[in-house]
DNA sequence: CTGAAAGCGCTTACAG
DNA sequence: CTGAAAGCGCTTACAG
């Protein structure tokens, strides 16, 4: 007497066969459809779990015209030809994907930068997925609005712009560049200078705020302080030894990320100047290693994990055909040692 | 006299109809085929060109049976609750993608730690993949043994291990981690601490590098100084509170990583000690950050560029059924300040 | 509630 | 070099 080797069940069909029904039933079951009796149901289920069986997803996929995947793009800023070494991106990348991995999507990762939009639309990334996530803007602001046109459900993190199309899922940037400012303004600083490209929405949006503490404080900002430069670590180190070596008189430095945080305190911290003491400074993100820089950075916290759960929904309805809005987060200061206090 | 609207080319069919050929031979001409005339194939693809058409990726996939993606995923420390927001990650993850973009495969990110082969041989991260990377073994070395015997190409970052079934890139390890100790040693320093999981075999061969550095100088090591953590900031923090409160004396520390070794210098300033001059501390990977963190951190570079590309053709050789050799690639030393010197 | 049938867009062995 | 034909595994409108 022989052992029969365990059918090999590989389709829809093998499963029916086994069971005794059509495959179409098979499918209704397998899909949870209502329109299959309950036992039936219940019965093909376990029976497919026994045999390991699993819908063919690309079939499915290809049968059903979806993707069932969302493409995440990281908007690189042209002028910094640095890879996005940032944790911010990393961490808003990781909750991007929990959130997607939740609903059973998957995270296809857009790395190269993006100029024109007729390349983009055409690219794999855009049609090879159901949907896209920007992260950033950068001063594509147009090239996005364009993007909406082609009918793509596209969700985009960052800061506003005038005659947006999108939707957007952002912080509170203009009140995070001003709780910065303030708080600095509190602790008695007067030259405060501000790090960062205020073409992008966000930087331009936290600059406003920026502007409008010192005014209120009655202080007019000077544009020997405003340094236009790339969110990148570079920038910052080369910023810090511009104004030193120009002996720019200054008391306080407002970043628009952590890691630009990071590299003024060490490239002040090089040149013999002492922070907080001499000068104090702030960064933008709340980065866990904000907490681990010396000294630790008092930052304005964007709620990144909350942030990659509301840009997930958001396309994911987007997808399903509804309506959606656009969403700020809030900002919050948290004040850890870089700037006295 | 009405403008006919140019026809909507959606599919082989419809470009062969323009055409006045066969959709056999419209496949032929896009796929490149050398079984058409150069001519057709010339004129096939100028007409798919005119008509912005490409062929149906998910149709081409199903019918071959293949995804045309691979998988990249982070091995977890299971012991650290922690998301991976080193920096390490995304820049290696950078790495991978360029590589794969290259070659014209899309990169599935997969976030969840794994325990289980079983598991991860069906779940969607293995199966809708061609092929994976994983970045880092963590400690199942013997979960990936397994996972080779299923016959899916995949391919591991990280450190030599017994027995091992699969095909690894990984950096010198054994190496990095003696000339970390020989530059401690050769600044003057005895009593060195280390600080990572060593129960993970990157962290295991640098343990031992660590040790044969002490030996060759007449030292022995200090268990006291042999700090068993997940290679995160809050471990890193914590542990150089612990010794430094029970007042062992110490006077550099070895870190396996970049982000470990920021997180000890801060903690070691926040408690008044001084590095270089009190302790030297010296990171591992060199990260972006590592030559903005204060002081600059000196460490051991892994040459994260090239790994991707190492892991990204191994891979890629892997699914294309070809035998792949495993790759060790050179250390550096890189001295900035952080170890005085 | 269930099944037979059509068809999604592609590739390729086969025949010419 | 080219085409007719089969078939990949699935879903769903239609009929019962």
């Amino acid at each position: 007497m022989t052992n029969r080797p365990p059918p090999v069940v590989s389709s829809l069909q093998d499963l029916a066969d086994i069971a005794g029904v059509s495959r179409a039933t098979v499918s209704r079951a397998l899909n949870d459809s209502p329109f299959v009796n309950a036992n039936t149901k219940t019965k093909l289920q376990a029976l497919a779990r026994k045999y390991n069986y699993t819908i063919n997803r690309r079939a499915r996929e290809f049968r059903l015209r979806q993707t069932r995947v969302v493409s995440v793009v990281f908007m690189l800023d042209l002028h910094s030809d640095q890879h996005p070494s940032d944790p911010f991106f990393l961490e808003m990348l990781g909750s991007i994907a929990d959130g997607l991995a939740s609903h059973d999507y998957d995270l296809l990762l857009a790395h190269a930068p993006v100029t024109d939009v007729r390349d983009l639309a055409d690219s794999r990334i855009v049609r090879h997925a159901d949907g896209v996530i920007f992260v950033g803007q950068g001063e594509q602001h147009e090239t996005l609005n364009q993007l909406v046109d082609t009918g793509r459900p596209i969700v985009v993190w960052g800061g506003s712009a005038a005659n947006r199309r999108y939707v957007l899922v952002g912080g509170d940037n203009a009140g995070g560049g001003y709780s910065a400012t303030s708080h600095l303004l509190k602790q008695g600083r007067q030259r405060i200078a501000f790090f960062g490209n205020t073409r992008t929405p966000e930087n331009g949006a936290r600059f406003s705020g920026y502007q409008r503490a010192l005014t209120q404080a009655n202080l007019k900002s000077d544009q020997k302080l405003v340094v236009n430069i790339p969110s990148d670590m570079q920038h910052a180190q080369t910023a810090i030894e511009n104004l030193l070596n120009k002996g720019i008189d200054m008391d306080a430095v407002v970043c628009t990320s952590d890691v630009m945080a990071i590299a003024a305190i060490s490239a002040l911290a090089e040149l013999g100047v002492s922070v907080p003491d001499d000068v104090a400074v702030i960064g933008y993100d709340d980065i866990r290693m904000a907490s681990y820089s010396s000294p630790p950075l008092t930052t304005i916290r964007q709620g990144i994990q909350r942030a990659g759960g509301v840009l997930v929904d958001s396309v994911l309805a987007l997808i399903n055909g509804h309506q959606v809005e656009s969403t700020t987060l809030a900002s919050e200061l948290v004040i850890r040692r870089s700037c006295g206090g």
